[in-house]
Parts: C-alpha cells; structure tokens; sequence
DNA sequence: TTTCAAAGAGACCGAACGTTCTACCTCTCG
DNA sequence: CGAGAGGTAGAACGTTCGGTCTCTTTGAAA
C-alpha cells in the first residue's frame, strides 16, 4: 500500500478547487497553501513549483473526465446511446453548482504559448476527447467518423464556453438538439440502421 | 474636430495586441507602457488603473467586430447569405494570423466573476452578438428565431475557442458544414422558400 | 506672449508575487 | 535506538505588481 500523503492530497484538491473558480494567475500560492492548511515548504516538497501544480491540477480533472467518460459509456446500450451518454454527462456538467466551464479552455486562454506545459496538457487532454468521440462514431457504422466527430466536439466546446455565460439551461437544450441532429443527420445519410 | 490624443491611440493599440496574444493577467502595465512609448504618468492621466484599460481593449474589440458584422449583412443579398456572410468573416479570423481565439471568450476566462466590469463588458458583447444573429434568422422567416441563433452561436463559440488549439482549417470546414446543415435543416422544416 | 493642458522622465510606494531558507517537530521503518 | 523522510513554522529573498508622486518639456490656442 503506498502511503499518499496527506498534504498534498489537501493542496491538490485546493489547488483544482480554488484555479477552477477563480482563474490560475489570478490566485497566488499563499493563497493555496492558506486554505490548504500547509506550510509554503510542504507545497515546494511536493511540487517543483506553481507551474507543476497548475499541471497536476489539470491532469487531475482530465483524469476525473476519462472517468467519467469511460463509465458513461462502457454503460450504455447501444453506440448512439454512448454518444448521448457523453452528452448527456456535458450538460450534467453544465447545469452543476459552481461551474466555470471547461478547466482545459480557460486553461488555454490563460497560457497562450503553445509550448508551455500548461498549454500542452491541455492539447493532451483535448487530443484525448477528441479520439474517443471519434471511436464513438466509428462504432456508429461511419466509416468516415472524424466530420460528425469534430463536429460533436464544437458543440460540446461552445456549450462549455457558452454555458457559465449564458442561462445553463438553454445551453443545454440547444447542445442536446444539435447532437440529437448530428445523429439524426448521419444515420439519414450514411445509412446503416441502429 | 476632435484631437484625439496620440498617446492615447499607442495605448490602446498596444493594449489590445498584447492583451490578445499574451492575456491579460500575465502582462503587467509596464509592458504597455514600454510598448507603447508611453510614460506611466500617461497612462493614468488617459485611464484610472488597469481595469479600464483591459475594458476600453475589450470595447475597442467590439466595435471593430460590430462594424466587420454590419457590413458583411448590408453587403448581402439574400437572409441566407447574410448568415454565410456572417460565418465567413468568423472563418477568415479563425485563418488569421495571429489567431487566439475570441477576445471576449478569453477575457472570461481570466475574469469568472459575474459582477466585475471585465466581465460585464464581454455579456453585453455577447447579448449583441446573440441578437443580431437571432434577428438574421428571424430576416430569414423563422417564427422562432432563438434555438438556430443559439445553435449558430455554440457553433461559433465552438469554432473560435478550438480554432486556435486544433487546424484552423479543419475547423473551419466543421464549422461551415455545420451552418450549412443549421440552414438546411432549417428550411427542410419551418419551410419557407428563400 | 502668456497660458495651460498634454506628455515625458523617473523616483517612489506598499503589497503581492514565486521561491528559498533555517530550525524544529514527529512519525515510521530498519 | 537511531536515522531519515515528511511535516510545521516563519523569516527572508529579489522581483514585479498596480499606482502615485514631482518636476520638466512641449506645443498650440488665447
């Protein structure tokens, strides 16, 4: 059994709390390491510095959503029913407590530079996303998935953005419109019955 | 006739290139000040702090867009054109150089707060945009020209957050297929004839 | 010519930033 | 028992932050 340690499970979980809602270079460590109960040399113990934390926190979440993702639809009935799984897991998101959209976007608006850790972890993530929905639609029958794919992934991209700005509940009807139409679209035209 | 003071204009030129590729937080105002060839003494006298500035950037954004998305509708024959006009001129930002996604969608993210100027600053652009689109489609003999506004808008969100995160281009196809398909789908059913 | 606002130059403020340091405590494992 | 890792406590580092200050120079209108 491999001891976690206590600490940096509490500045993990402050860390992802306190960035998600409030915005990464807008809080310094003082105040994670405050609210975290832990001492300014326990994080750097732990972590080389707020960079590496900023990382951590966001493989974390990634982690959270592979989860996520892997349940919704390992449990699903049939391959349409894995994709409205997963969009169905989107607006469950959406009309949470407390959310502030996608952790990887806002990420990405505030690390520009494509060569940074931060900006890559969430190119990662999305190249992650990206291939699973597109295995969806491959189960689906379309022997060319990658269209309805990107597609699934715009409107999912847009409901996050959108869905922190806007009423929650419109977002989501118009997200679970629109994918109801892409399938709808597809199976009118690629043509393999369900 | 307005002197409009030169020092003010190198400002807010710098401040909005600089906000837009770097972000605002990461950029303090001794950045601008030195890009901008500006004493802080001047920066002051023409804005109360920061704050203002990011807001008059943002605003300077807004007005630029507003005028883009006039006369791509003015130019337009048809209801239907108007929109290809529209989705045209987000495919030409997204293929721009220098493209990092939507001013207003990143300016969000660094400011969740609801209640701060900021944040306000990028609604009311939002409710703009979301109205004009709505009206378009309203030109184009919907009854109900809210759920293809939403839907063209999450496409759109969708589109300017990935375009500067995947191949702008392949972006760009999803995006007008998706619109075509939004004006298709739109008039195979409330059927009007263009 | 006088006047006055705009701008430049640059020192200065307190605070917060991320980071490193020493010193001491307290477990667990060998 | 003793060693060492992990934790606490807290001072301190130099830098940058946003913002204010004084003083001088400029330039055009009154």
């Amino acid at each position: 059994m491999v001891k976690v340690s206590e600490a940096r499970l509490r500045l993990l979980g402050t860390a992802t709390r306190v960035f998600y809602t409030e915005g990464i270079h807008s809080v310094g460590i003082d105040r994670i390491v405050a609210e975290a109960q832990v001492t300014r040399a326990t994080l750097y113990r732990h972590f080389t510095g707020k960079e590496e934390l900023v990382v951590a926190y966001l493989e974390s979440v990634a982690q959270l959503e592979r989860d996520q993702l892997d349940h919704a639809i390992t449990s699903a009935a049939s391959p349409a029913d894995s994709i409205r799984a997963v969009a169905r897991s989107i607006t469950t998101a959406i009309t949470s407590d407390g959310f502030r959209g996608c952790a990887f976007l806002n990420a990405a608006a505030e690390y520009p530079d494509p060569d940074h850790p931060v900006h890559q972890a969430v190119l990662a993530h999305r190249n992650w996303f990206a291939t699973t929905i597109a295995t969806l639609f491959s189960d689906l029958g379309d022997a060319n998935p990658q269209p309805p794919a990107r597609h699934f992934v715009m409107l999912r991209d847009g409901a996050m953005t959108a869905g922190c700005l806007t009423n929650p509940e419109e977002v989501c009807n118009t997200f679970v419109r629109g994918v109801e139409g892409l399938l709808n679209y597809r199976t009118a035209t690629t043509a393999k019955p369900a």
